[in-house]
DNA sequence: AAGAGATGGTTGCATATGCGACAGTTGCCG
DNA sequence: CGGCAACTGTCGCATATGCAACCATCTCTT
């Protein structure tokens, strides 16, 4: 009959891990400095990655252009980021952290670094590792890109 | 000097995991049935543990209480679920899914069957069996509850 | 039995979101 | 070269969302 279990569904799984661990974290960045999901995402791949594009941000993120160019609108009004236009391409623009930016982005990857920990002690490192990796490779192949 | 990584931040992989093996699945609803991620959640959910309350399934599915009273009207618009009073509790209503809910999870269940089975084989079936039980483990322990 | 506090569900309001349309730019193919 | 498709980022609009306030009901303590 090939039933339906909820429980084993992944992208429900996922979802619910996702939504279960990003939760505590969130409040923190939105208590400390009123960032939303979008903004920290953001940061943290400026601060990891160095500049990139907003439309490498989408796709390295999974979020929409509309929500990346809003957020990304109010960083710069926050004065966490900074736009440069690109040397070889005149529609894109070049997104780096301001100073102010680095600091908001260390103070929130040692949070993050912390809260990572707690999680790997949970699973213990191994499982920890394996999870890690798996979830990389069902990202990998991004349908449209 | 402790670096943050997002590449190993699991609250990270899981949402980008999470995103990109719901996008596809999502789209289908959405044109065949014009139902939000929510309403899926929820029709999963009564599919498969029959009655609920909307606070068990905000438990279950990690969904804020509005969300899913709003998402519950909108089915029952539909007629795709009904309502009807507690014996034991006079606020709680429990949820059914009408004949045309349970036909239209039906088809949407068959639907994710297949959907997780290119999951499964992407991943093979070891590695999805183990990221399955990781991710329950990961899930349990819910903060607030 | 009474009141305090928790819980179920709805709703108002401000804000966030997704989609589609748009203007400016680029790259490619004939 | 000329033009057309693809791409970057922004914006308007309708809708979805989160939060807090709210009413009704339940539970527990005393």
């Amino acid at each position: 009959m090939n039933e339906f279990r909820l429980d084993d569904f992944l992208p429900y799984l996922l979802n619910n891990a996702a939504e279960s661990t990003s939760r505590a974290f969130s409040e923190h960045y939105r208590r400390e400095y009123g960032m939303t999901r979008a903004q920290w995402r953001i940061m943290a791949h400026l601060g990891t990655f160095g500049a990139l594009t907003a439309s490498e941000i989408c796709t390295r993120g999974f979020l929409e252009k509309s929500k990346v160019s809003r957020a990304v609108a109010g960083l710069e009004d926050a004065a966490l980021l900074r736009r440069q236009p690109s040397a070889h391409d005149r529609r894109a623009e070049l997104l780096t952290l301001t100073d102010k930016g680095q600091q908001v982005h260390a103070d929130l990857a040692a949070y993050a670094r912390s809260f990572s920990d707690t999680l790997t002690d949970r699973l213990g490192s191994d499982r920890a590792a394996q999870l890690a990796e798996i979830l990389r490779d069902l990202i990998d192949p991004q349908p449209g890109d």
